[in-house]
DNA sequence: TAGATTGTTAATCGATTAACAATC
DNA sequence: TAGATTGTTAATCGATTAACAATC
């Protein structure tokens, strides 16, 4: 298979936003032209970006919805199962623990971790918080897909080093912080501070004009 | 000024942080390609993106670490105050609220509010949560910048249009839905689930080589 | 002055849009 | 069959990288 731009691979998830509301509301069928304007793309774009992975349309008809959505899951590896822990127990780690939508879609949060001994043994909706010194062994013996990094960018780099050595290839990074693990290592980040200072640029930026 | 292109804007946040380290390290100078190797991308795109906003480095001598710090900051409106408010006081506001950094920043959040009479009335490090039938006299009375919407998607956009309706122009969007407000209003969306997808599409696009 | 490194133009690369033949 | 809409090629647009003259 080609390999697939960034670009097209961060589109795909509001897709299949789009294509999961349309299902819910019974609508069967989209042409592409529909769907662009819905979603404020061109059609040519949506037409590209699905024929990155094969046809999912029909001349003359358009996407089937079901169809589309289910296939678009796939490509997303919504259909597998994903295990999860979450390293960092404050309000943004259970906030993460808390999303009920991810049990829906094949992520099984099996625990959350701390290093602050005032949250460890306190209950979650997600069951007791851990400490963190049993992180280690317990994504090697329960084989975790993905380690959500919760917490602040001081121990971050050395506790993801740590895990790397591990075994474990995929994180979920929301320290302050660029992790700099190694190649084969998937790192998705979210800086929430980044996201924030874009705002504010647009803001100063139109008080400016 | 012309047109700054979203991609530049993006990386701007990025700079900001690696520039607060050098400066945290007592580093007085850099150069872009000194700067390029540590943040891996290219010494081109570095003196690109800067010269979009004028010429902050000098030649043979590279940038001085904490005025382009401090012009960065200014671009990216960090110099201004922005007062800021949350709605939906769960985890995921909480976790906004409690983050320490963007006092340093300018940012100040005034209140949380929610419409779930069991956290109304209850103490956060940021004040109480208020009742979200107040929140659109607040964001009057109080000239709110930004708005934060951490809650889910189904009241998210009634909510949003009510407070474009008091004269809000600028939404940090949590909820998992495109609010669709009208072009003059900034949104800046952080669609977790978004971001976890695409790390589960690099999983399995792994797997399946 | 010589060396270093910027600012900026030109070349390349990649992504988006337009167009249309294929086909349901 | 006629109409609609895809899949795909070609054209355009924009972003990144390379190169180098300007200059500290």
């Amino acid at each position: 298979m080609e390999k697939i731009s960034k670009a097209v691979v961060s589109r795909l998830p509001r897709y299949y936003r789009y294509l999961e509301e349309l299902r819910q509301q019974k609508i069967e069928r989209i042409s592409s032209k529909e769907l662009s304007k819905l979603m404020n793309v061109t059609a040519s774009q949506i037409r590209q970006d699905l024929n990155n992975f094969g046809g999912f349309g029909q001349q003359g008809y358009g996407y089937n919805v079901s169809y589309l959505y289910e296939e678009i899951g796939k490509i997303l590896g919504l259909n597998q199962n994903h295990k999860m822990v979450i390293v960092g127990a404050g309000n943004l780690g259970r906030a993460i623990a808390n999303y009920g939508n991810f049990k829906n879609r094949g992520f099984e949060i099996t625990a959350l971790f701390d290093q602050n001994q005032e949250l460890i043994g306190k209950k979650t909706a997600e069951g007791e918080i851990l400490d963190i010194k049993y992180l280690y062994d317990y994504v090697v013996e329960h084989n975790v897909d993905i380690v959500a990094l919760t917490l602040p960018k001081g121990p971050a780099k050395e506790i993801a080093d740590k895990l790397v050595a591990c075994g474990v290839k995929a994180f979920w990074n929301f320290a302050h912080t660029d992790l700099g693990l190694p190649e084969d290592v998937l790192v998705e980040n979210v800086h929430l501070s980044e996201s924030l200072m874009r705002l504010t640029y647009r803001i100063s930026e139109k008080t400016q004009k």
